[in-house]
DNA sequence: TTTATATATTGCAATATTACGATATACTTC
DNA sequence: GAAGTATATCGTAATATTGCAATATATAAA
């Protein structure tokens, strides 16, 4: 098959794991590591960064962009990027609710 | 292709893009959350909880296993899976640096 | 020791992902 | 308008993932 099952989750479930998978890519994180390593949206140089091609970056961009996780804007002749805050602030409160759930929990564990 | 270039990333961003792709599936993150809401390592009822078929299911629990998301100890008959706290609050502690890091920043952006 | 129960592995088909060369698009500058 | 620069898209090959039926394994119970 290879067709994921979405329909039996729910929208939750499905949209935090779109949002997880686009960092599933050691590119994608360095792609995102690079962006909040330099202080501001950067416009252009991302390609000379990483050791991919143009057309491989271009391709991890756009599946960071659909999953929220960076926003684009046209800057005349390059295109900036940068992080969006918002949803690194989602994921952060996802794992932080886990975390705290799990220190109120008893050591009952296999 | 289809071969994702390890090599030209650290250490630590593949690791950390192997725990996010284990999560990046609606599935997982339903046995994550289920493992979480029962309040101890649960034995068996996995299978019943979700849509999916047997082989199905002990597949994806071999992928959070391998991430290092979840423990399994053999328990008598059955096999008791619970979530391995340590990776959480490591995933925790990395959207908690982002998202102080990108508080401190100038809405310089886009 | 046979039977039942729980989980893992194998094998396979369908689909998705990764990567890149070639090419298209779009804006800038000359 | 022509040439240059930056990014996107297309096409395609290689590999990975998803899902399940069938089967294997391993322990428990009878």
């Amino acid at each position: 098959m290879g067709l994921t099952k979405t329909e039996h989750f729910s929208t939750a479930q499905n949209t935090l794991a779109v949002k997880l998978k686009a960092l599933g890519h050691p590119a994608r994180v360095a792609i995102i590591e690079y962006l909040m390593e330099v202080n501001t949206c950067i416009c252009g140089d991302i390609v000379n960064e990483l050791p991919l091609s143009q057309p491989t970056i271009s391709q991890h961009l756009k599946e960071l962009k659909n999953a929220g996780l960076i926003k684009g804007s046209i800057e005349g002749n390059a295109i900036c990027y940068c992080i969006n805050d918002e949803t690194i602030r989602e994921l952060h409160q996802y794992f932080q609710n886990m975390s705290a759930t799990l220190s109120g929990k008893q050591d009952t564990c296999c």
